[in-house]
DNA sequence: GCTATTGTACTCGGATACTCCATGTCCGAGTGCGCACGG
DNA sequence: CCGTGCGCACTCGGACATGGAGTATCCGAGTACAATAGC
């Protein structure tokens, strides 16, 4: 998985409940990551529709929706992309005991299990959004803390 | 993940009740894929135990296991290997308002949203094994498939 | 004092290099089988 | 005819090239704000 992913993902943290737009450099400075890298994600985010962006000065990138409706599916698809880790490339069709065509009605078994793992994967994160992160945040590390880093992106 | 994963289920699938050792070689030509590279990932399931090597003339691989014994995960991670996909880089640790190591006690609220998400990947995986495999393509290929893959593998 | 205009500084967006891992390949080490030879 | 030794062909195992995707970066297009000039 893409290490953007994270970093979208805290993106999405700080910036729910932010009402002004927060530029790109000051989400990076506040994780101290690359500050061009950074915007590649957010751009990606941006294409999602998960975050919107404001061009000119006092600009930056704030979330569309409420944070409750915000999965954490939607920001992994958004940076990773949105196809299967495992792809059929139908072994059974190809060598000298290949398998005929009309036997191939269903998809090969191999594939069926993966297909079902990746959805468990997938409802799994599916079922956890931005405003639960954001309140399991409060909940170990005190709930002042969110709102010291929103002030200090306001800066 | 790595397109060998595949090759690799495939292989213990028609490996499953086969007897005799059958060469890397023949598995290849049966798949219709690259020998070579079909050999290092048959190293990689016997590094990890799952099959057996044996060399010199009427040599090859065989599983060391009853099919029912070995479940898809298994092959997964010999392969693919066993560390989850997402590495928390402990981002709350750094930037301006990095937390102190008091408050990470616990993991990353982050990290364990993936965590979870990726246990039960893993346990999706987990509950099926190679002999659930094999019945299933007796069931949809008709009983006689396998038997044939396995007479054309010792000729 | 109010408004239109212009300039500027700040923002995002896409196009552009670089690096590392997955892919793909090759040849050498090791071993079991078969054959020839001797008893 | 049987046992033993040798040679060989076949097997796996690890070391070696190659390509593409992720990583990281930069500069140009566009826009809102603010200062300014005119009414």
């Amino acid at each position: 998985m893409s290490g953007g992913v994270e970093w979208g993902l805290h993106c999405c943290v700080v910036l729910s409940g932010s009402g002004e737009p927060v530029p790109a450099a000051k989400l990076a400075e506040f994780h101290d990551v690359s500050p061009s890298y950074l915007a590649k994600q957010l751009q990606l985010l941006s294409r999602a529709g998960l975050v919107r962006s404001t061009q000119g000065q006092s600009g930056g990138y704030g979330l569309t929706r409420p944070p409750a409706e915000i999965t954490v599916l939607d920001v992994v698809e958004a940076i990773d992309g949105s196809r299967p880790a495992f792809r059929c490339t139908e072994v059974r069709r190809r060598g000298p005991l290949a398998a005929p065509p009309e036997k191939c009605l269903t998809p090969c078994s191999i594939a069926r299990v993966m297909d079902a793992a990746d959805r468990a994967w997938r409802e799994s994160l599916r079922a956890v959004t931005i405003a639960d992160l954001a309140g399991e945040v409060g909940r170990t590390s005190g709930p002042e803390t969110l709102a010291r880093a929103r002030a200090w992106l306001q800066t």
